[in-house]
DNA sequence: GGGACGTTTCGGCGGGGACCGTACGGTGTC
DNA sequence: GACACCGTACGGTCCCCGCCGAAACGTCCC
């Protein structure tokens, strides 16, 4: 039986608080896209004062799940780190109770764009994200069958793509990253954010507006058919 | 942008806010040893009054949590699922600061035993379970350099030892579980509970009173050197 | 310097919810 | 049937906290 001083409750509760309100909810929700969002930013998009969104992003960033950067008159923020994205993603996962159709038509528009393809953090998810893991998959790259890895394979087919796998500290490698809009796992981990920065850094993908969603280019559709045999329609 | 109308952040908040409680968070975390408590029990372990647990426990079940099973005048409620189990270990993971030693005697009796040996809802923690990890991992039976899975030799082991491994639903065949005390990932999924059912039905282990300890039996220390080359020194 | 802008601090308001004691219904026991 | 026991419904209290507006501070630009 745990002790009853256990303080294992206390400070799970104090984390679930940070997150168990509207307005800070969507805060990290949108800090999702793994950007910087500056104070004003986040308070015109959660639709609260700015005051208000002021006292909500002090106790998020005394909770250590943001961090801050104050650039002049701005205050940017953003997630604190990995482990912190994978734990808003994971909540937000089992929030969401089954596949909802949009109601609105901007929302349709929007939500449109963004499964086709988006930053989840610092790796792509939606069908993009999607499509390449289940390409990696296929190609013998990735072994989902039992459990969730890079083969050999998969490892030298990273190097010859000149796509560095540099570990920092206790990351995993890879690891599976089930989102709320697909609901199979998508490549994440170190992988997965090298893999985001290199279409990224190639112009195989780019962002649209300012938001998390981002599309392939035609020099993406190319290389991702040459290289992982990906059929650009599903992309789209 | 994420339109302001995403219903996600309003459900990740209501889902924060059940979690966001002394008593809630109490209550999960107890009913983590995986097994059935009455309200009665919990309300006294969380120290509340029989009518506070019974409201709290109205709203876990309500939120999907837990379920429960009324048996005569008696409430049972257990976690609702290992998808659950794995919400609330992850999130207990990412509360705990650091290593912090327990204060009063009784609590280090309890957290020694605890750090021993326990389950994890359906699996095993502590010494044991990252003893069993690690014995999988050294014989090349799990693989954890390029994400974490089960080799070919792995499958076969299990097949031998007469460890059934059926998969239901979307649950993984393994995904590592990082818990508060040990630092480092410990088998769960598919496999850890069927691990973790296999050596508590052959008696090589035994549940310590009513809690979630448990502790390796003479007959276990053998089979666990044998089978795994695992030193029961460890244990201790 | 003046003015616009981003952000913070403070006071105050309002609502939700965590808690308890009490009373009550259902269940098992003698 | 009387009694202990477990759980629940209800009323009431108290406190926390989310929100805003007003005022102030700092920064950037002209």
């Amino acid at each position: 039986m745990a002790p009853d001083t256990d303080p294992t409750g206390p400070r799970l509760a104090a984390l679930a608080t940070l997150l168990a309100d509207e307005t800070r909810a969507a805060f990290c929700l949108a800090l999702l896209d793994g950007r910087a969002w500056t104070a004003g930013e986040l308070a015109r998009h959660a639709r609260v004062a700015p005051s208000t969104a002021s006292e909500h992003l002090g106790r998020l960033v005394a909770g250590g799940l943001l961090t801050e950067e104050r650039q002049g008159r701005h205050r940017y923020l953003r997630i604190a780190g990995p482990a912190v994205a994978h734990l808003v993603e994971d909540l937000a996962a089992h929030a969401e109770p089954s596949g909802e159709p949009p109601r609105t038509l901007r929302a349709a528009g929007a939500s449109h764009a963004l499964a086709r393809g988006r930053t989840c953090y610092d790796h792509l998810a939606g069908r993009l994200g999607l499509a390449l893991t289940d390409a990696l998959t296929d190609r013998g790259l990735l072994s989902q069958d039992t459990g969730f890895a890079l083969t050999d394979r998969g490892l030298d087919w990273f190097r010859e793509q000149g796509i560095g796998l540099e570990r920092t500290g206790r990351r995993p490698l890879v690891r599976p990253c089930l989102d709320w809009t697909e609901r199979k796992p998508h490549l994440a981990g170190v992988a997965g954010a090298a893999l985001c920065r290199h279409l990224l850094a190639s112009g195989w993908c780019v962002r649209i507006g300012s938001g998390r969603a981002v599309k392939v280019t035609d020099d993406g559709e190319l290389a991702l058919r040459e290289r992982l045999g990906i059929d650009p329609g599903i992309l789209r």
